[in-house]
DNA sequence: GCAAGGTC
């Protein structure tokens, strides 16, 4: 800095924290406790403390005080901030100024008369772009009321001796170009917030009735540019929910077991989702069970400690290892911040500067009793741990990744979460500096009866990182050692099934709180076809934020096209306002509309629903969430007016069933009067069944195969089916009934297959050729059937003597949760239906199948 | 009666 003249008179400099303790810790630190004083300011939170100190050859007479974060607010001018007194498209223009709220006038008030005094203004403000911009909101305070005052920053990363006292001897200019960047974000989202809030309330808060409480307050349907975005994800997640229909798939799995340990076999070709084709590859595994080893790789693999930790992924990890809330992450990091014992938690940047001291940080650590050890073994060359680390790329220009800043063995006024945060940014730490975990892979493979899986076997050659780093883990298992065309009898072989799930809902509580309003609006504006509510447009504005704070872009050129751009969308949404009309109709009561009419919880016709051609799409009161999965058995259901007497809270009304004979087994009739409040227990049985619809063949000699049923399977229901919540009818989920407004599902259909005599036909999942091979099992011996041969493949498979003409795929290839793809498998007859009078193949019965045979895990 | 970001 340019010096402030050397020896001379002491000068009077006035020094401004954003909060009162960081003003409390920074007094303390410079003046070394010698000399401080503390006296009240105007503000009752807000003290000055005053000590002397030199900065630069220079006598200071330091009066230290503080805010508490922003000191000012902007506003709309004059008659702008009356909601019926202006358009709501006029808040894109309208005049804005930036003042200081009643509440902070007593703030602003011990600024000015401390100031006054001062021939230096010193901000100790955050190092962010927020803290720069309330910087500069103190900067004008001061100077309204003396002009001459000499302006310097302080620059500091974390509350300690050392770098405090750096930063008040390195004084810099304030940085105009981060302060600018926030001007143009409060600019943003006042007018943005403020016009779509003004329009959607006046628009719709009398047209409906709204059945959530407001407190006693006006009601008020926000729009915030940040947290509407957020809760766009909530609500598309939730509708991905909806959508996902539970399918039942597939898999044969196969272990080996020996003194040296068990592997595990994965079968390449994943699951598949056709019941039948799984049971013919699996017969003929059963039939012929010596594996053979066609592979066996070994591999040296690594696995590298994480990045260095910035905020995200401190809230991300303390999430996921403590299961804290980000909020009280933050809270916690930052009282260990301001105790001095990490550095500041707010920071972008994953990778440490060059000129970090790394060592230093780890010296601290040696005393302590749990990771001490590492850390001094961590120091020592000979043990060829230390490794520099690796940056994630990320560098906001203002700190350093988080890392602790001073020792502690744990203080006594800690709560756990506050040891349990200070564990993680050490052992963080100390993870980042070492070398990665090495590992020994083996993959195995194998072939049975012409099909293939794979095994993985792991030792950790060094752990590394991993002793340190208790948090993350590297699963070793040990599998026998195997050489290539070994040949062995798998201790089990079985058939599993399980069902796809939908991806978890996303669980913010505050959230969740107005997913009602929330949802119906998201819908509203995804059904005019913007895009306001993805956080597409936030993200846009960080990065013009972004460039604004480097000086890339200016901050009247951003503001002007960003607001330009939202107006237009604000202009359009007006046009557009019978969607969000239409959509709030699916989820709250017109006010237009008396009670009282009985009809009401079902619902007024509205067409006869698209997709499942069966049942009435209604005009729901509101979309009911709750779903009861009733077993894929189910052939018809109709509710009835007999109520059950058993099941509370009642009236529950039961439902007549009708199941398909094949899918139950053979002592339990087709027709059955059910009640699914949880009394009846032959609706129980038959989940039951579906869900134990798995064989276990445990150990498979050649001959004489004696075993037992297994229970081990706990997967989900067989194929359940979902009820709509709207027109209540089963076969389609109310997602489906959505196509109402946007969704609509379309069944995928590819394209067919011809067939002429003797040639092979092509695989419909990758197109190579498959081969014709002949079925070995009990039922179908000696019938030829096309299989696809290439590894992993989901292949298309159909017997020689009924290629169709035409295949039809099973909804095609939309994701799925639970990791299916959708690719489908199946027997087929030359007509492109599912061949049909099959046995079952463990007891050759025709009146059932397989899955539900009194026999099953039985086999002489 | 609007937003989001500081902080108490």
């Amino acid at each position: 800095m340019a010096g402030g003249g050397g020896g001379g008179r002491a000068i009077r400099v006035l020094n401004v924290a954003e909060k009162p303790s960081v003003a409390k810790t920074v007094s303390g630190i410079l003046s070394r406790n010698q000399g401080l004083r503390m006296r009240e300011g105007r503000s009752r939170y807000n003290k000055v403390f005053e000590f002397n100190y030199t900065i630069q050859g220079q006598p200071c007479q330091m009066l230290f005080t503080s805010v508490t974060g922003h000191l000012m607010e902007i506003e709309f001018e004059g008659r702008y901030r009356k909601w019926h007194a202006c358009d709501p498209v006029d808040l894109f223009q309208a005049p804005i100024q930036k003042h200081v709220p009643e509440d902070k006038l007593d703030i602003r008030k011990t600024l000015e008369e401390e100031a006054r005094k001062c021939q230096w203004l010193v901000l100790w403000l955050d190092c962010d772009r927020e803290g720069e911009n309330i910087a500069f909101e103190v900067v004008e305070v001061c100077s309204n009321v003396n002009s001459r005052l000499n302006i310097w920053r302080a620059r500091f990363s974390s509350l300690i001796e050392r770098e405090i006292h750096q930063a008040a001897q390195q004084l810099v200019r304030p940085n105009q170009l981060f302060s600018d960047a926030v001007d143009v974000r409060q600019e943003i989202d006042l007018r943005i917030g403020a016009s779509f809030t003004r329009f959607q309330t006046m628009l719709l808060k009398d047209a409906f009735v709204f059945n959530f409480s407001t407190d006693g307050r006006n009601l008020v349907l926000s729009y915030g540019p940040c947290q509407f975005p957020t809760l766009g994800f909530v609500v598309e997640r939730y509708w991905e929910i909806q959508a996902h229909e539970p399918e039942e798939f597939w898999k044969i799995q196969c272990s080996h077991t020996t003194d040296e340990g068990t592997a595990t076999f994965n079968w390449i070709r994943g699951h598949l989702f056709d019941y039948t084709c799984a049971v013919l590859l699996y017969e003929m595994c059963v039939q012929e069970p010596v594996a053979t080893v066609t592979k066996v790789r070994q591999q040296e693999r690594l696995k590298y400690p994480p990045h260095p930790l910035n905020t995200i992924e401190l809230e991300k990890r303390a999430s996921r290892y403590f299961r804290m809330s980000s909020e009280q992450t933050m809270k916690i990091a930052e009282d260990l911040y301001q105790s001095g014992f990490i550095s500041y938690p707010r920071t972008e940047t994953d990778s440490f500067s060059a000129r970090t001291d790394l060592h230093i940080l780890v010296q601290e650590q040696q005393e302590h009793p749990v990771w001490g050890p590492y850390a001094q073994r961590l120091l020592d060359p000979s043990s060829g741990l230390w490794r520099n680390p690796s940056g994630g790329g990320h560098d906001d220009k203002a700190h350093p990744p988080i890392h602790p800043t001073k020792f502690s063995p744990g203080q006594s006024g800690w709560s756990e979460d506050h040891r349990k945060l200070y564990e993680l940014v050490v052992r963080h730490y100390l993870a980042c500096v070492s070398q990665p975990a090495v590992g020994a892979e083996t993959t195995v493979e194998i072939d049975i009866a012409g099909e293939m899986f794979s095994a993985l076997g792991r030792t950790i050659v060094a752990r590394n990182y991993l002793e340190v780093y208790r948090f993350d883990s590297w699963g070793g298992s040990l599998i026998p050692n195997y050489t290539f065309g070994q040949q062995f009898t798998p201790t089990s072989l079985t058939l599993d099934s399980g069902t796809t799930r939908p991806p978890p809902l996303l669980s913010e509580a505050d959230l969740l709180d107005c997913m009602d309003k929330g949802e119906a609006l998201v819908m509203g504006y995804d059904d005019m076809g913007y895009e306001l509510w993805k956080p597409y447009l936030r993200s846009m504005m960080e990065e013009d934020m972004k460039a604004v704070s480097v000086g890339n872009k200016r901050k009247a050129e951003v503001l002007a096209t960003c607001l330009q751009q939202m107006k237009a969308c604000f202009l359009d949404a007006r046009l557009n306002k019978v969607k969000l009309f239409q959509a709030l109709e699916i989820f709250f009561d017109r006010t237009n509309r008396t009670g009282g009419d009985e009809q009401h919880n079902i619902g007024e016709l509205v067409r006869r629903c698209d997709v499942c051609e069966d049942s009435d799409l209604v005009l729901r009161k509101k979309p009911c969430r709750n779903a009861i999965w009733l077993p894929g058995s189910i052939s018809e259901a109709a509710v009835t007016t007999t109520v059950c007497n058993v099941c509370t809270p009642g009236p529950i009304f039961k439902i007549q069933f009708t199941f398909r004979r094949l899918e139950i087994p053979p002592d339990f009739s087709v027709h059955h009067l059910g009640c699914v409040g949880g009394c009846d227990d032959i609706m129980r049985e038959l989940m039951e069944i579906s869900a134990s619809a798995h064989r276990n063949f445990s150990s498979v000699p050649a001959r004489g195969r004696g075993t037992t049923a297994s229970s081990r399977n706990n997967s989900p229901n067989n194929q359940p089916q979902s009820t709509c919540s709207f027109c209540h009818q089963t076969g389609h989920s109310s997602s489906d009934c959505y196509s109402l407004t946007s969704q609509s599902r379309s069944a995928q259909s590819q394209g067919g297959n011809s067939h002429n005599g003797d040639s092979l036909i092509p695989c419909s999942t990758c197109g190579s050729p498959c081969l014709l091979k002949t079925a070995n099992t009990e039922n179908n011996r000696g019938r030829k059937f096309y299989s696809c041969q290439t590894q992993g493949c989901k292949f298309f498979v159909c017997w020689e003597d009924s290629v169709p003409t035409t295949t039809t795929s099973r909804r095609g290839d939309r994701g799925r949760g639970g990791g299916a793809n959708g690719s489908d498998v199946r027997f087929v007859s030359a007509t492109g239906d599912p061949v049909s009078g099959r046995s079952c193949f463990i007891c050759g019965d025709p009146s059932h199948f397989a899955n539900v045979c009194p026999n099953r895990g039985i086999r002489n």
